[in-house]
DNA sequence: AACAGGAGAAGAGACGATTCTGCAAGCCAG
DNA sequence: CTGGCTTGCAGAATCGTCTCTTCTCCTGTT
């Protein structure tokens, strides 16, 4: 045989589960993933010995060989080198957990990766085998997709794609419906003139969420009130806050687009003497828990990025696998509103209860 | 020639590379990687029908032949079935942030992963090819991280590892230095007695902070005022925080471990009629910009997760490649005490400069 | 008795890159 | 003129697995 392979790693390969068990390498194949015809006896034999010594197949090979890897990629939008967007980190942590969750139950992992390509001098992108990739809000005519679309693989984005991206599917919110029903809360609750603080970025999201704002007013007969500001600076939040309580026309209801917002809005309102929710109604769009214990609570409106995540990997599994017909899917998904005291004229059940009574000490 | 390898994926291989440009498999490869002695006449041509053909290694091959995949695994403690700890949601995004952009800077992708083997019908960890692994908080003899030490992969913690678990590295904070420091500070502030919110869990940080409590308070001659609570449960904390107000040798100061905490003891306080800072003097451990905006402005201890997941991946990277000599490193990161006037007697300079004065309507 | 047919197991390529080894040609010095 | 050195490139082995094909028995039927 001349140099009948020559121990060279540590860990045991299949040759040697082979060798061990006195079968071939077809044998130990076939036993381990559950294929062949084999007699139980050979199989459990196999298995066993395979145990003893602390056999792994090696994944890269087995990648090699069937061109499936059990890894999705995770694309985040970029806001300068970071990776993660600051803006949304509840929204981007739950739905990522929410995501991953979904995939490792079907035997896939998610590798977090660059929204641009090239971002260092290494291109991480071409050093991972893919067999799908998950994009969150991806945009107008994003390279990353392009590339990947060209390259065959499956793309899935969280957030309806601009223009014609050719992605294998997408999951949103309705947004529109969500703004409608949270304005439709806040007149029923007495507001007679509602804002918007909305951000300058031109997302699906702020789009079609402001565009709805537009339209219901025009709708319910009021004048759009409404301040813009570049939501991924995290300053600039409180200062449109203020704006927008400056204005002559001071709404006496307001909607905020992001995260922040509801403890912008709250403070802006301290500031002015405005008390919550008897002379300012205030709702924000925001995944974090802690506006149900701010003073007052404030109600949310809830993205539900967890069902997102779930879905997005749902699908692009789906894709994967040649499940679920070829077409493009795009599916709706629904949004939570969390209605609390800061939407509610008149003082309502919280959710907490208080052990003694509150002291409402020096309030009106 | 035979069967001359007929043309069998929509990708091009070296192989379809080599005969565009004429020459062999090896100088494509030489020419792409940098290495090998060729003329830059030649590796300028191969790299330009490269580009041309769209070419992209397969990852899965190099990996195989190489023995480096540049994938490394970050594990989460699990709660239940899901990934991802609950009770440090912010810690954790942002030490992955870091963790994902520091490895992405070296040329590696993070790959999420469960905390335990085999929690779905596949075994997801044995069919992803790691370079080394992160782990958050690995418990007493993680069975994770003994299979992959076993495996000769390399391990860093974030959290000192209880017990004699072999990791190759690993980073925490000073907790001793952060919670002494922390006490002194309250203690010049004017508290006289000084309460504990803590976990019952038996994990370091929680052991390590609650110890370095006791000591103070010895070396203070102060008696311990705590209460410890299931600290996953979300509910949990808003009860213990009402027990240690309620308690007849109520504190005058209370530092609470967990993120919520800060709301909790707020919204106790106010339940129970005490002014923050003037009845009570309130510090917490978190990483949420949220108390930088509540009524009062809450004291944080942060724990730089940023820092941490950085480092840790650094140390990581090291290892793997060989660099920053064999033996194992661990590293201690101070941590960030940001004071607001949650913990300050007398009203000091807020960071966020009210455009009007704040009106303390009806406060005493 | 001969043969079909099936069960059990082994052989032998791929998969697509990296890389060790080797060959041919050119150049210079002895 | 020749031997050694460098330069430029090609051959072929290898990484570890999956899987298509083949091969050998063995049994049961006509």
């Amino acid at each position: 045989m001349g140099r009948a392979h020559g121990r060279r790693l540590g860990r045991a390969g299949i040759r040697d589960v082979a060798a061990a068990a006195g079968v071939s390498i077809t044998t130990v194949s076939d036993a381990l993933n559950g294929k062949g015809r084999l007699p139980d006896a050979t199989r459990r034999h196999v298995r066993e010995v395979a145990d003893r010594l602390g056999y792994r197949p090696s994944a890269a090979a087995r990648t090699l060989r069937t061109g499936k890897s059990g890894l999705i990629g995770l694309t985040v939008t970029t806001y300068g080198e970071e990776p993660f967007t600051f803006t949304e980190f509840a929204y981007f942590a739950e739905m990522a957990r929410a995501a991953s969750s979904a995939a490792l139950a079907r035997g896939y992992a998610l590798v977090i990766l660059p929204g641009s390509t090239r971002q260092s001098p290494y291109d991480v992108w071409s050093n991972v085998a893919l067999d799908g990739t998950v994009v969150i809000d991806p945009s107008d005519r994003d390279p990353v997709v392009t590339e990947l679309v060209r390259q065959g693989i499956p793309v899935v984005s969280d957030g309806r794609p601009c223009g014609d991206l050719p992605v294998t599917a997408w999951v949103d919110n309705d947004h529109e419906a969500a703004v409608t029903g949270l304005l439709d809360h806040l007149a029923a609750a007495g507001a007679r003139r509602i804002g918007l603080l909305t951000g300058t970025s031109t997302d699906t999201y702020t789009r079609l969420s402001t565009k709805a704002y537009l339209r219901w007013c025009e709708r319910a007969g009021q004048d759009p009130v409404y301040e813009a500001y570049p939501a991924h600076d995290p300053c600039a939040g409180a200062v449109a806050a203020d704006r927008l309580l400056a204005r002559p026309d001071r709404p006496d209801a307001v909607y905020g687009l992001f995260d922040p917002n509801g403890t912008d809005l709250l403070a802006a309102a301290r500031r002015y003497g405005l008390r919550v929710p008897d002379d300012l109604l205030l709702v924000c769009c925001s995944e974090s828990a802690v506006y149900a214990g701010t003073e007052p609570p404030i109600t949310t409106l809830s993205l539900k990025p967890g069902r997102i995540g779930s879905t997005v990997v749902q699908l692009l599994i789906d894709a994967i696998e040649g499940t679920g017909g070829g077409r493009p899917v795009q599916r709706i998904m629904p949004t939570d509103l969390i209605v609390r005291t800061s939407s509610q004229r008149r003082r309502a059940r919280t959710t907490v209860s208080a052990p003694r009574s509150p002291e409402d000490r020096g309030r009106s």
